[in-house]
RNA sequence: GCCUCGGUGGCGGAAUUGGUAGACGCGCUGGAUUCAAAAUCCAGUUCUGGCAACAGAGUGUGGGUUCGAUUCCCACCCGAGGUACCA
């Protein structure tokens, strides 16, 4: 052998890997855990391209590092195999989701494999897997047979709660609850009827079923999360969304808001992400205030975080949608409030943002009484008032609030001015340090000092109290589709009854057809769903009576079921008694590194950290927050190419010369352009039909081509292979090169330009090794500079790695290998221990040199090198001398010398004092083994 | 609008608590090797002036603190992400 043969090294440690387990963890051990975690894929048909990787290829340098540092570590991998396209493709052709996700699995694996990841591959898991998704569904009827004790702060079993409504109705719980909750004593608990106790549990349960307005897409067919809704339309697909109300299955996670958010300071996640989180979770602090309605017994309620302006409120207003709206409009009014409603019914949310400048709003002829003053104050509604936050009704202070400034000079309602030295003829003043006048015993405060005071004297009148509101949401769970997990709930007599824990799973049934019918998801479509009671099982719809056998719940669950608690599965992916044993929990306790991207802020970050939450109150995990360290990884963005296509022919003009025509820009497979921007043009004809006859117009002989930096994508043509880099350059190349782009972080384009220079390292690397291509080691004992190069190094990239800044690590062996290579080491005492520091970024060649240095064990788990400070400490320092803070000159001097005698010899340096001669030295700063400055 | 993060050569990106700005790589220039090319090796490469020694400028802009600022403070400009009539 001649040369680096990387694809000959690649397979060989492979396959070596694979055949000894290497990195199969136990759940018990002598040496301390680590618990490396990556979110896992979701197996698309497109396979993975280069930006999937960068993550795993960070967190597998962690993985195998921390194991040279002697830990037990758990780095598992999975597949998030329920999902959209896979049903789509399904509703398209025919074929089978779990048929289609299999093969795409196994593509994913067979990418993956090639890159030589450290994954213990026998703890796998799919979420679309029925022994999975077996606890997928235990954890839904465990929430589901669950109710929010606000008193002790955690959740508790329904059938105590039940207890409790027998014994004394519900007027002493204080509960997360649904608004709507009504009031009732044990006696009238006691008269409902199984149905009506069933419809106010569901007001408790932490999943539960309810009337909900939900985003409803016409076109999938479903309906979709917040967060699934991007700009109006849905997030996958693009298609339009509407608002509607359906009886849906929710997760109470609003229960959790307050500690969601005050665990955020427990954890180490990048502070963008827990900053985004807390602007979803949305905490504000104000006041409720009661508001009775002149001349009637009614009276509603508002949330306002500036209780202090009370005396400023001139008007009321209501969301379209409330419940009072009808009751107290007066007959005068009765037409055109219904016209109001009937209108802003119509108009989509994408209408409603765009229509923000212009206020609009109907009189309901009704008043609301002020609680301190007694004024009549007309209440008015209008669709800048939303329904689903806070009470759907506010008080309007418009010298205070420049939305409620807006409307009152809209329609032309008095604006009563409370503050000191303020100007209302242009906008509100929300500034809260102005100070209140015309406000009563709130004169002369500014808020910070009022809203106390006023929240006290509410609440003595009886007229309000303190109240904090969320803006976070209960989260709908259940999709009208086909591949997900079906919700093992079966209806009694109207009842949602829980399928018995012993018999989950419940398996998704065979459907013909995996489309909606009838307006019924596609689970209407099983021959075979119908639950016979006595006997326990599942059986055909044919069967249903209404006595024994009932209809199963055709929903499925969303995407970010199994996500939601998939990382303690790995802990004991096989474990058939239970999602997994409190010996393997309390083994691995939690993940230590988590790795994955910040796209899933407000989705899979937060779900997962509510269920874990409640798996934490019900006593199944011993950690309440599941990931104490989180980094996000950068997506790795395509570097898309263009061509110019004249408009109207089929003429192609190179980049300079674009400007003299009118035309339209092309996608161009950047796999046809060359690192200068160059078009291959024959390809480019090869390329497509109708380019065969182009023409092309060129500057310089040659076609250059426009470039861009997009999203990685199929259709975008910008898609870069990991396979085919691999092939070319072997594995190594490409897990440092991903490594050496940048900081993980951060969003950077692929480049292949760079990839040289990582290859060359790998090469100069072997190449210390061999002489003339045949293996030469020598056990000659190590110089003193040589013995620098080896400690600095190991210094500098365990530093690197310890803070995750691989891009720089990298750099560092560059170095070593530079300086090495001057040197013509091939001693072993140096190399030994750099290829053990090589080995998470470069395994296969690690192992390979390893073998060849005559060991018969994997490298993987030998002792990580120590640097010994006495190798890195200098003797002498070069000194930069400063004049004023510029660098003029540098003086070497012994590294031990004290500040005295650095100045003294400094200043009888020669050159030192030419270039005082003209100046006068007025001070002198010495900071030592650092810098001299003087001052002139 | 608000919140968060960022802005450094031709490019990707380095710079402990304020202390030699531009590490490392790409690209480019010159040289060695070669019949030639590829590959490899050596040297140079922030900008301006100069053969050079060297001088001046320089981390988005403008100020400030400091002996000394990419780093700290203030104001502004630009970019990315999040969010939006949230009371």
């Amino acid at each position: 052998m001649k040369t680096y043969d990387f694809n000959r090294i690649d397979h060989k440690w492979q396959k070596h890997w694979a055949e000894n387990q290497t990195f199969k963890a136990e759940n018990n051990s002598d040496k301390p855990k680590y618990y490396v975690l990556d979110m896992f894929p979701y197996p698309s048909g497109a396979g993975l391209h280069v930006g999937h990787p960068l993550g795993y290829i960070a967190s597998d340098i962690y993985a195998r590092y921390k194991r040279h540092q002697g830990y037990n570590v758990l780095h598992p991998m999975g597949y998030d195999s329920f999902g959209l396209p896979a049903e789509q493709y399904a509703i398209l052709t025919g074929q089978h989701p779990a048929v289609t996700t299999e093969q795409n699995i196994k593509r994913y694996r067979e990418q993956m494999d090639k890159i030589g990841f450290s994954f213990d591959w026998s703890r796998e898991v799919r979420t679309s897997d029925p022994k999975f998704y077996k606890w997928t569904q235990w954890i839904f009827l465990q929430l589901f047979k669950s109710w929010y004790n606000k008193d002790t702060d955690k959740a508790e079993p329904i059938a105590e709660l039940i207890k409790i409504f027998e014994k004394e109705g519900n007027s002493n719980i204080n509960a997360a609850c649904s608004a709507d909750t009504p009031n009732f004593t044990a006696a009238e608990w006691q008269a409902m009827t199984p149905q009506q106790k069933d419809t106010i549990l569901h007001k408790y349960r932490l999943t539960y079923l309810a009337e909900a307005e939900v985003n409803w897409c016409p076109a999938l067919g479903t309906v979709l999360a917040n967060d699934e809704v991007v700009n109006g339309v849905s997030e996958r697909g693009g298609h339009p969304v509407e608002r509607k109300k359906m009886r849906q299955w929710m997760m109470r996670i609003t229960a959790y808001a307050e500690r969601l958010l005050n665990d955020l300071d427990t954890i180490d996640w990048p502070s963008s992400l827990k900053e985004i989180q807390r602007n979803w979770i949305g905490k504000s602090v104000g006041a409720l205030i009661n508001f009775k309605v002149a001349g009637s017994d009614q009276s509603f309620d508002v949330f306002t975080t500036r209780a202090d302006t009370l005396y400023g409120a001139t008007f009321m207003v209501m969301a379209p949608e409330h419940e009072l709206v009808d009751e107290i409009t007066t007959n005068e009014q009765r037409e055109k409030v219904q016209a109001y409603k009937a209108q802003a019914a119509r108009k989509t949310e994408r209408e409603r943002m765009t229509e923000v400048k212009n206020k609009t709003g109907v009189f309901t002829g009704a008043y609301a009484v002020h609680p301190l003053t007694g004024d009549k104050i007309p209440i008015w509604i209008s669709d800048y008032v939303l329904a689903g936050y806070g009470t759907g009704a506010i008080m309007a202070v418009p010298s205070g609030d420049q939305r409620d400034y807006e409307f009152a000079r809209q329609f032309d309602i008095p604006i009563i001015n409370i503050f000191e030295g303020n100007d209302i003829s242009e906008k509100a003043n929300e500034d809260k340090n102005a100070v209140l006048t015309n406000s009563g015993f709130l004169n002369g405060l500014p808020a910070k000092k009022a809203i106390p005071k006023m929240i006290a004297e509410l609440e003595k009148r009886g007229a309000g109290k303190a109240e904090v509101n969320y803006r976070l949401r209960d989260a709908v769970f259940a999709r009208q589709r086909y591949w997900g997990e079906p919700v093992p709930i079966y209806y009694k007599e109207g009842v949602a009854m829980p399928i018995p824990e012993k018999y989950l799973p419940l398996e998704l049934p065979e459907v013909e057809n995996y489309l909606p019918k009838d307006g019924k998801p596609p689970l209407g479509n099983a021959k075979n769903w119908a639950w016979d009671e006595q006997n326990e099982t599942v059986v055909s719809n044919d069967l249903i009576d209404q006595k024994t056998v009932f209809p199963i719940e055709l929903n499925t669950m969303p995407g970010w079921a199994g996500s939601s608690w998939y990382f303690n599965r790995y802990m004991d992916p096989h474990n058939d008694t239970e999602p997994f044993s409190q010996d393997a929990i309390n083994y691995w306790q939690k993940v230590d590194l988590y790795l994955g991207g910040s796209e899933h802020a407000t989705g899979h970050l937060l779900y997962s950290r509510f269920w874990q939450k409640f798996l934490y109150d019900i006593n199944k995990v011993p950690e309440p927050e599941y990931s104490v360290k989180l980094i996000n990884q950068g997506m790795i963005l395509g570097y898309s190419a263009f061509a110019y296509r004249i408009k109207g022919t089929n003429t192609f003009v190179s980049l300079g010369l674009k400007d003299q025509y009118e035309t339209v820009p092309v996608h161009v497979d950047v796999n046809m352009v060359d690192d200068y921007d160059y078009l291959d043009i024959e390809k480019f004809k090869a390329w497509r039909p109708d380019l065969a006859n182009a023409e092309f117009i060129l500057e310089d002989g040659k076609y250059k081509v426009g470039r861009e930096v997009e999203k990685m994508s199929k259709s975008k043509f910008n898609v870069v292979n990991p396979d085919d880099i691999i092939e070319q350059y072997g594995a190594d190349t490409l897990r440092m090169y991903e490594m050496f782009l940048g900081p993980i972080e951060i969003a950077k384009p692929w480049n292949t330009a760079g990839l040289k220079g990582v290859h060359n390292f790998l090469r100069k690397f072997w190449s210390l090794f061999h002489n003339n291509g045949v293996f030469d080691v020598s056990l000659e004992q190590p110089t003193e500079q040589e013995l620098r190069i080896l400690h600095k190094t190991i210094k500098k990239v365990t530093e690197d790695i310890e803070n995750f800044s691989f891009n720089t690590a990298v750099s560092q062996f560059m170095i070593a290998v530079n300086e090495l290579g001057k040197l013509k080491t091939n001693k072993q005492q140096i190399l030994s221990p750099l290829v053990i520091l090589l080995a998470p970024f470069a395994p296969h060649l690690a192992e390979e040199l390893w073998e060849e240095m005559g060991h018969d064990q994997s490298i993987a788990f030998e002792p990580y090198p120590k640097y010994e400070a006495r190798y890195i400490k200098e003797s002498t320092k070069t000194y930069p001398i400063m004049v004023n803070g510029k660098m003029r000159h540098k003086i070497d001097l012994p590294a031990n010398m004290d500040k005295e005698s650095i100045e003294k010899a400094v200043l009888a340096d020669e050159k030192v004092q030419s270039i005082l001669t003209d100046k006068p030295l007025k001070k002198v700063i010495v900071v030592p083994g650092k810098i001299v400055n003087l001052v002139v």
